[in-house]
DNA sequence: CCATCAACTAGGGGTTTCCCCTACAAAAAT
DNA sequence: ATTTTTGTAGGGGAAACCCCTAGTTGATGG
């Protein structure tokens, strides 16, 4: 590394920038370029140092720092964003990353941890506190199984054209319009549909549906977005 | 540090193991004190050794590296486990954490990056490869937002008969015996769909269900079991 | 080579459900 | 006291659902 990485520490207690000021001198590979109390003197700060790493908290006096954050990666794409905070709620480390921070730890954590955090991000990495690991891991873990294999008994009985229709039915796409896209009579359609349903017992436009999303057909999820 | 972290290494490639220790060597905290070349050799090294940290690859010979290291993590709790992988898709990245690993690095990245997370999970942290990271973070991100509380502007408008009829339609009851259930015309019921629609800016079946769904009035979950 | 079968196509004709309309009595709000 | 809201009910058209027949094609098999 031909130079020192610069960084800016925004966080509105002095006595933790003091700390973390501290901190990070011990390390020869960074430098500490500039500081600010606030949201809107760090992005000031930050526009005119363009350091390689900001050091952020959530909890600024005027806005959040996960705002910041969003703004400053989007200004300077080039500058990484390490979030030192006292709240370990996922849906804040979720969206610290959806605004584009590429580093979390909790202001509690250990010295070193930091300090390594800084050397991952800095690097281009992203780095994840470990006593919030757990929490990540977690969400990871519950994270719904992604394509449930489309392997019905049923399913597989039906012919590549009934599989066709079926996707498009269960989308409820009206069978006019279905026959349009397939450039096959409304009856058709139809009549495929009927033999879709006889062949997986299913007796309704919902149970259809139901049988579909099972299957991991449509796309049940979105609905949700 | 009093001790140096003792390395196992299990891979299949032995060419990959000789780069792999060569790479451990240059850094003074690691100690590779034995390698495997298969799953079953690697469980009996991590009994008898006890090393403070396993480099494992996922694809062995005779099993998975990731059940390997769900067995390794409950016979010893205090060893970490860093999964060094050609595969990168997400599911793997799950299961691997799932299983008790707390690193996943790919084989393409840089040496350094591996060092890094090396230090890092031996010191009690989770790591994340920054070339999966985006995975990780986008799967973060999509996490569904739960429980969408229950006060959608529309619904809110509906009458409380209308709520009711709403609920048993969303499941698919026919007008029929929703009429029967609440000893009223299946006419009447017709009407509140009717109103219910309007009301809700909806226009079809499955328009009204997508609207359920997303209110979590139906558990569309229940369709997947 | 021809018979057969499966798949895709199209339609007839009926029942049921869906969807929009009007309408009226009772309750609630103004 | 009058207007609005709510719950009730039905008419009518469109779409969905369900039972058929039937022609064309292409593959399989005797």
């Amino acid at each position: 590394m031909s130079r020192k990485t610069t960084v800016l520490i925004v966080d509105d207690h002095p006595l933790f920038r003091e700390g973390l000021k501290f901190l990070i001198s011990r390390n020869t590979t960074f430098d500490v370029v500039g500081e600010a109390g606030n949201g809107r003197e760090g992005l000031r700060l930050a526009k005119k140092l363009e350091p390689d790493l900001v050091i952020m908290d959530i909890s600024l006096p005027d806005r959040s720092g996960i705002d910041l954050t969003r703004d400053i990666r989007r200004l300077l794409p080039e500058t990484r964003v390490m979030i030192v905070s006292m709240h370990s709620k996922i849906d804040y480390i979720s969206e610290a990353f959806q605004a584009g921070a590429t580093g979390y730890v909790v202001k509690e954590s250990a010295a070193g941890r930091l300090v390594q955090g800084l050397e991952t991000v800095s690097n281009g990495g992203y780095f994840i506190d470990s006593s919030l690991s757990h929490k990540v891991v977690k969400r990871l873990m519950e994270f719904p199984e992604k394509e449930a294999k489309i392997t019905d008994a049923g399913y597989e009985t039906l012919t590549a054209r009934e599989q066709q229709v079926m996707r498009l039915l269960a989308e409820g796409t009206p069978a006019k319009e279905i026959a349009e896209r397939l450039f096959i009579s409304p009856k058709t359609v139809e009549n495929h549909r009927t033999n879709i349903m006889s062949k997986l017992d299913l007796h309704s436009t919902i149970e259809l549906i139901r049988y579909a999303a099972r299957l991991g057909l449509i796309d049940v999820d979105l609905w949700k977005g």
